[in-house]
DNA sequence: CTGTTAGCGCTTTCAT
DNA sequence: ATGAAAGCGCTAACAG
């Protein structure tokens, strides 16, 4: 900001014509000579002309800005989610804003605030674990700003989502742990104030049920998606001198404390402990190259996600309805492991 | 964006009092008696009013916005490093506006254009490998737009740096290679237009130097920083049958490729080749929790580069020299290589 | 095709 | 302590 004084109005003067045939002329109206838009683009340039796009803004309703708010930008999957988003705004000519809640309601709340104040004209989100009170989102919703919640989903009926389908992806990981010949699978789960984690919970017990195995609920050890949780986790089992032979993680972070904790104890994964959890590249293959996960396609939600965004902030209508879209998220065992 | 109606006119009218007044109070001006301030907040709320950012950043000339340029969002180091700005910025009242120039030239200039456009108060940025003219940047320092460099340093005199010590870094890491015992010692290399590998490349050379080995050309490989290219650097090693025992690799990605190829040959790290390298949590600790490596501070210099920027942007006078930080990156041995 | 005229919603002198 | 008035820089009717 500052200096860079030069407005439409400059160069309008210098000209001999009107701001107005100016704006037109670098907004390419159809309405406008191709000798004087020459003119005009090549005074502009002279002057050393930059649009104010804050102005326009004011003017047009619009950012081209969209909101993203996240738990936290450095945790892999976000950040690829992340890449994605700002891959496809970018083609389309948006910025994007991005906030991180740190798992805070308070400060998810006033992120939306200042994403409304600044007129954004849209916002993809992934709540944070302590919203259970989805009172702002309703309000932004309503208010007519359009929405996307991806990963994890939000209960608001009416709304954009874009999930993964984590009851398939808990059942398919347990599953294979009990084909590999595990007996007594753990879990670790993730806050359970979440749906995707409620969802990945169930998909485990339905797994045992559908084996014939009990339910126990000692071998269920949660986390609030710390690594050093897993760590405390990992302790906790082995102090307990439980019987357990594989683990389902449903949240990779504490996955990652729990296998280096592992690993310092001299215990082999896969071979005196499976784990087969949701993850994301790199840190999932790179930790045990012969890991066996359920890959979770970051990239592609961020992608879609705001594709669905960009559809409904086009069409400011209400034409399209709300639509939940499920990812697959495959289960992948790595090539490597066959050795 | 959209409906939400509701102006400083609004209040003003049902209020019976002028909309500057209004304004004043919103802005909790001490020119307003607590009485109509209370009145005002009130009504406000009442109408549900929002304050509409754009246009108050219109007149006022500012946006508290910084836009941040990365190469790529998604590398763990650089989401760690955004992850420190967006908390620094946060806690200041700034919002971040994130782009990435997927490593092209092009793609960078237009992000600034875009960013100067929309008044950014100021810019951190990562230059892209390709960026070797940076007449796009000298630009916007010279428009005074306050801008600081982080982590890849840019050679315009008179700008503000944030930096890691490459050059001791690089020496470290082979001398730590040497006195494990390693006589050959391979170097992964990045692009050499940029000056942080040019200077971890230096501090190589001066460490074999030092220790009286052979500088051996065939010992160096490159790589654009891709996993994929580490991958093909560590075939290529293999097959050429070279005579080599370490590997300093200033690129992590690259290193991250090689080590998953290294694993699914069944050789082992660090006992049949030794790596040191430049890296970022959690992929190195990860990959192998005995692996020693130069860390990097992403969250940290996210933090320092922000801290820097802000101060520029408050005194947006001349009186603040730029300056250039060298942050400390150490080696770290870990714990676990002990066992 | 180009000019005239109003604002977008807010802040900020300058009066009172 | 409050009001009146003038814009920030741009766009969008509406004329001509």
């Amino acid at each position: 900001m500052e200096i860079n004084k030069v407005t439409i109005h400059d160069i309008a003067k210098a000209l001999n014509i009107d701001s107005s045939t100016v704006s037109r002329a670098l907004n390419n109206s159809s309405r406008v000579t191709e000798k004087t838009k020459c003119k005009i683009v090549e005074k502009a340039q002279e002057l050393g002309y930059q649009r104010n796009v804050v102005a326009s803004n004011l003017r047009k309703r619009v950012t081209n800005i969209i909101g993203v708010v996240v738990p936290r930008i450095s945790r892999h999957f976000f950040s690829s989610v992340i890449q994605g988003i700002e891959e496809t705004a970018y083609l389309a000519g948006y910025n994007v804003l991005i906030c991180q809640s740190l798992e805070q309601l308070e400060r998810e709340k006033q992120i939306i605030d200042t994403l409304v104040a600044n007129r954004v004209d849209g916002v993809l989100i992934s709540i944070s674990m302590e919203t259970t009170d989805y009172s702002h989102l309703q309000q932004l919703n309503s208010s007519g700003v359009p929405l996307v919640f991806f990963d994890r989903h939000c209960n608001i009926p009416n709304t954009n989502n874009v999930l993964i389908d984590d009851f398939k992806g808990g059942f398919v990981a347990t599953q294979h742990l009990i084909k590999s010949g595990c007996k007594n699978v753990v879990h670790f789960s993730g806050p359970q104030t979440l749906e995707i984690y409620k969802n990945r919970f169930k998909g485990y017990k339905a797994a045992l049920k559908k084996n014939n195995l009990p339910f126990n609920e000692q071998l269920v050890v949660s986390s609030s998606l710390m690594e050093d949780d897993g760590v405390k986790n990992a302790k906790k089992l082995l102090s307990k001198n439980l019987n357990f032979d594989g683990i389902f993680s449903a949240n990779d972070v504490a996955a990652i404390g729990a296998m280096k904790y592992f690993a310092s104890k001299g215990i082999k994964i896969p071979e005196d402990i499976a784990i087969v959890g949701f993850s994301n590249e790199p840190i999932s293959t790179v930790i045990n190259p012969a890991l066996t996960t359920i890959d979770q396609p970051g990239f592609e939600m961020g992608k879609k996600a705001t594709g669905l965004l960009l559809e409904h902030i086009k069409k400011q209508s209400r034409s399209l309805r709300p639509q939940t879209i499920v990812m697959e998220s495959n289960l992948i065992e790595r090539q490597s492991s066959k050795k």
